[in-house]
DNA sequence: GTCTATAGAAAGATAGAC
DNA sequence: GTCTATCTTTCTATAGAC
């Protein structure tokens, strides 16, 4: 398996991307040059090209990217019936899942305004599919009596917005544990809705 | 009052704010160059630093003014006694003052990062004061047995994260009315806090 | 696969005429 | 107060050597 000097494709690929999302989280997709990019990594400017075809669509692949692993996850997780036990999963998921990929999720609610238009739809419609996800437990238990919520898409709206800015406050070192704020927001989730 | 031709001080100023607000909030203030800005007024990129000594500055007190207008105009509220009724008053303050603001809203959430740091420490310092108005709510309601809240200081950003999505769905013409939205965030809330 | 070098465009900011 | 013109820097992206 003898190679060339110089070359480490398949490394070279992840650390981009990782560069990438970590310094389009501090600074913003316009702010960041690709040769701060192409510094991080350790390569030329030039050599990034070898991967992406340009700038956006780098910005692009990386927000599908971490919506895709957001829905793959939630499906991956096992499913309880009643519509209280799900919303308490889902809770505790997201506030789980967006802690442990704070660049990313960042990157996804942020930079929207800085794609192309097919792209900002592809992504909103992932965005999309994940809201439906919530919105159908909240509908579920409103069937069953469990939930008072006069209008559901309002309150996946709500939740969801509240449940992920838990990644503009809490800090690791910080006086609360991750299980206690989990427990915290999804005791106000459960009687934010009527359970 | 005979004036120059081509003086117009009194109304550039105001124009200049008003297009890089809602340049910076549509496309982000570092994708925004500063001749777009003036096209945006109609008139060349040099008569902008007439008005401002360069684009941080100008970011700098765009946001400065929309903290300082949320803070007066929260202060200048009617101050009821009871918790409940203090907490009813800043959720509906809250979302109609930033849905009637969604551009300067916009910025000072997504802009913070683009400040240098002894800017950003001072947008931060506002920040804090808004919230401190909301902590004291929530902190004499539980101090009066109204309110169930273990951590004042969590709930405080839940419920501002909450609050503030508002801003990212809600639309003029669509399906619900402003005071229909208040109602119902606000009823989530009340029950959120354990009131 | 990565480098050096560079083309070509656009940025922030300033100088001086009017 | 505004314009034209420009300085200087930096950007994305590409070409060609190794």
């Amino acid at each position: 398996m003898a190679r060339k000097t110089g070359s480490h494709s398949e490394i070279t690929g992840p650390r981009i991307r990782e560069a990438a999302v970590r310094l389009f989280a501090r600074h913003g997709y316009a702010a960041v040059s690709m040769r701060q990019i192409a510094a991080a990594v350790g390569v030329q400017a030039g050599a990034l090209y070898l991967y992406t075809p340009d700038k956006q669509t780098l910005l692009f692949d990386l927000m599908r990217a971490h919506m895709e692993d957001l829905l793959r996850a939630w499906q991956a997780e096992p499913m309880r019936r009643a519509p209280l036990h799900r919303l308490e999963d889902f809770c505790r998921f997201h506030i789980r899942y967006h802690l442990d990929r704070t660049d990313g999720t960042f990157i996804s609610y942020m930079e929207l305004r800085n794609l192309e238009p097919k792209n900002f739809e592809m992504i909103g419609a992932l965005r999309r599919d994940y809201e439906a996800a919530l919105e159908t437990i909240l509908r579920d238990g409103v069937a069953e009596g469990r939930f008072t919520l006069p209008d559901t898409k309002l309150s996946t709206m709500a939740l969801i917005a509240m449940l992920t800015g838990v990644n503009t406050w809490f800090r690791e070192s910080g006086r609360l544990s991750r299980e206690r704020v989990e427990q915290i927001y999804w005791d106000m989730v459960r009687r934010s809705v009527g359970a």
